[in-house]
DNA sequence: CTGAAAGCGCTTACAG
DNA sequence: CTGAAAGCGCTTACAG
C-alpha cells in the first residue's frame, strides 16, 4: 500500500547551489572540497556557499564525480562462498574490511562466486571501473588462476599464500601455528595426534600439515599416515571425514587428540564425535585453526590457533588504498609482499591433559 | 616487491570502438546494448562492431553510464552490527540478497552501523545517488527513526515489523511461530517453560512473548514472571541472562525447557548451561528462533523456529527492484506491505520429552 | 539504417 | 580571489 509515485524534485547540483549563492559551480566545488584551490575562496564566499548548499540539501553526485576523477571510492571484495555453510572466517574478514573502509571514506561491494575456476571470467567483468581496487579472499585461489587476473585493477589477496606478480599477499605464519598447537598437545601428554587437513594441494593446507609433522618429529613421534585425513576446510567435510574414520578404524582406535586445519572442520568433527557418543575432551581432545568467533560458541569452547583475521583484513584494505593511490600516480609507495602476521595459541576447554598424566 | 608502475593504456571507450569499426560511438552503444534502437543496426554493422569491441576489450564505463542513466545498478544493504558477535542472522540475509542481486545484474554494497539512532545521519549520507535503493536489515529499527529516512531513495525493510509510510516491510508470522514451538514443548510434557526474550519494546520481541504466553494460556499453564527474562537478541546477553538467572534461583529451580527468542540467544544460553555443568537436553530442553545455520552447528543441534531468511532476503531484493523501476517511471507497480512469510518448526536434538512422561 | 548534438553533474586546467 | 570552457564516457532524443 505504499509505493511512492514520482521523484518529487531532482537533487540539487553544483550549479543550483552556485545560482543560490551567486557564484559559479566551480567555486562551489572548490569551496566544498578540500582541494588546494579551495584555499583561495574567501571566507565570506565560502560561508555563503555553505549556507546555500545546506539549504538545498546538496549532495555531490557520485557518478559524476567518479567520471571526472576516475575514482569510484568503492572497493570490491571477492570471495568464493557456497553459502550453505556459515563461513565464519569470511564474516571476520568482511567486518575487518568494512571497519577499515569507513576510515578511508570507501564503500565496500561484495562479490561472491561459486568457484574461482569457473567464475574467473566474472571476476574480470567486475573489474570494469566500478571498483577502484579489489580484495581477494583467496584461500582457495591457485597461482595459475591468480595469474589470469586483469592487470588494470589493483589487487590485494588474503591467504592466497602464493606469490603472484602484481598482487600483494597477506597471510600468517601458519606452519608455525600448526607446529605450536601440535607441540602444545604433545606437552599435554598426547601422542596419537590426528590431523584433519584442508584440501591437499592448497598451500595453506600443506603448510599446516608441515607444521604438524615438524612438531611430531621434534617430539620423536613417528608419523602415522592413518592419522592424517583430508577435509576441504568445511564443516561438512570435517564431519564426513571424522565419521568415515570412525567407521574404518573403530572407536577403540580413537587418537588422543585431533588437530583440525580450520575451526569449520573442527566444528564438523565435534558434531561427528558427539553423534558417535564420544565426549570432548574426556574421550578425545580437539582443536582448530583460525580463532573465528565460532570457536567460542561450541560446547566446550574450541582450542585453536589464532590468526588475527580482523587485523589482517584491515591491513588488506590499507595496502589496497596505498596501491590505488600509486596506481593513480599520487604516490610511488611500494608494498612488499607477502605481509605475514604472527599466529598465537588460544587454548580452551576442548583440549585437556591425557588421563594417564593428569590422573 | 610488486606494485605496478603505471596504467599502461587507458581503457577503450565507445568512441575507440566506433573508430575501429568505422561507425559512430552512438551506433556502438546501440549495438552493444539491448535498446529498442539497437534493432535498427544492420547485422553486418553489428558484427563489425562486436568484433572491434572484442578486440579492444571494450567494457562500458559504469560511472559514465550511471551519470547518463541516473542508475548505479547497485543496491545498498544497511545493517546495525557491532561485529563482536558472528551475527549469523545477517549472514543468511546477506547471502540471500547477493544471490538474488546477481539475477538482476545488480551489485551489492554493505553499510554497517553501530546504532540506528546515532548513525541515522550516515544512512542518509549514503543515499546520495551511489545506490539506487536500499534494503534495511532492521530488527532493531524503531518506527520513529524509520520516519526520518530520506524520501528520495526506495527502501525495503526486513523485520522492521512496523509500518512506515513509503517503506515496504518484509517479516514473518513470529507470534505464531513462538506460539507453535511453545505448544510443541508443552506437548512433550514440559510445564515450566522459560522464555528468554529479545529487547523489550521491540515489536519482534513482543510478538514472540505474546505467542509464548498464548500457548501457555491455551495449555492452562499459569504465566510465571520469574520465567520471563530479557536478552537483547545477542549471544552475549543470552549467556548473561541465563547465568544471572541460575545465580538468582539456583539450579534446582531449573525450568523444564527454555525457549529463546533467537538462535543467538540460544547459543549463549547453551554456553551458560554447559559452563554450569547442566546437560542439554537431559537436564533442560532448549530451543531458539530463526533457524540460522548456527542452529545446526551446536552440539546438540538446536531446535528452532524456522524463518526462511534466504527467501525473505531474496524477496526484499525483488521488491526493491520493482520499486526502483516504478521510481524511475518504468512501471506503476505497487507493492503491498507488509509481506509476511510463514514460520515452521525445526525440532532437533536440543529438545526432548520430559522424563516423567518418556521414562 | 546511421550520425551529430546536447546533456548527465562533476573536476581540472587555464585565464583573468 | 573567481569564472568560462573543455572534458570525463556514456545515453537520449532528434534529424536525416
Amino acid at each position: 500500500m505504499n509505493t511512492r509515485k514520482k521523484k518529487s524534485t531532482r537533487a540539487a547540483t553544483l550549479a543550483d547551489v552556485g545560482r543560490a549563492a551567486g557564484v559559479s559551480a566551480m567555486a562551489v566545488s572548490a569551496a566544498l572540497n578540500e582541494t588546494k584551490t579551495s584555499a583561495r575562496i574567501s571566507e565570506k564566499t565560502r560561508a555563503k556557499i555553505a549556507k546555500a548548499a545546506e539549504k538545498l540539501g546538496y549532495r555531490p553526485n557520485v557518478a559524476a564525480r567518479a567520471l571526472a576523477k576516475r575514482r569510484m571510492n568503492t572497493i570490491g571484495v571477492s570471495v568464493v562462498w557456497e553459502g550453505d555453510e556459515p563461513n565464519v572466517y569470511f564474516v571476520e574478514i568482511l567486518s575487518g574490511i568494512i571497519e577499515a573502509s569507513a576510515r578511508f571514506g570507501q564503500t565496500v561491494t561484495v562479490f561472491t562466486f561459486h568457484d574461482w575456476k569457473n567464475d574467473m571470467e566474472k571476476v574480470r567483468e567486475v573489474c570494469d571501473g566500478r571498483i577502484d581496487g579489489m580484495i581477494l579472499v583467496a584461500p582457495l585461489l591457485t597461482k595459475e588462476l591468480a595469474a589470469t587476473l586483469p592487470r588494470h585493477t589493483p589487487f590485494v589477496a588474503l591467504h592466497a599464500n602464493t606469490e603472484t606478480e602484481g598482487i600483494v599477499n597477506i597471510e600468517s605464519d601458519e606452519e608455525q601455528g600448526a607446529h605450536d598447537i601440535t607441540a602444545s598437545l604433545v606437552s599435554l601428554g598426547h601422542r596419537r595426534i590426528m590431523h584433519i587437513s584442508g584440501g591437499r594441494g592448497l598451500v595453506g593446507a600443506e603448510r599446516r600439515i608441515n607444521g604438524y609433522r615438524r612438531a611430531l618429529a621434534e617430539a620423536g613421534i613417528e608419523f602415522d599416515p592413518s592419522l592424517l585425513v583430508e577435509a576441504n576446510f568445511t564443516m561438512y567435510e570435517g564431519r564426513n571425514s571424522m565419521m568415515e574414520w570412525i567407521d574404518a578404524y573403530g572407536k577403540d582406535k580413537l587418537p588422543d587428540a585431533i588437530f583440525c586445519a580450520s575451526d569449520s572442520i573442527a566444528m564438523g568433527c565435534l558434531e561427528a564425535l558427539a553423534s558417535s557418543g564420544l565426549r570432548v575432551p574426556d574421550d578425545v581432545s580437539v582443536c582448530g585453526f583460525d580463532d573465528t568467533i565460532a570457536a567460542r560458541t561450541t560446547v566446550p569452547q574450541l582450542a585453536t590457533v589464532r590468526q588475527p583475521l580482523r587485523l589482517m583484513a584491515a591491513r588488506a584494505l590499507e595496502v589496497l588504498m596505498k596501491r590505488i593511490e600509486s596506481y593513480h600516480g599520487k604516490s610511488q609507495d611500494t608494498v612488499a609482499s607477502p605481509i605475514v602476521f604472527k599466529t598465537t595459541l588460544a587454548m580452551r576447554g576442548s583440549v585437556t591433559r591425557t588421563k594417564k598424566i593428569s590422573g
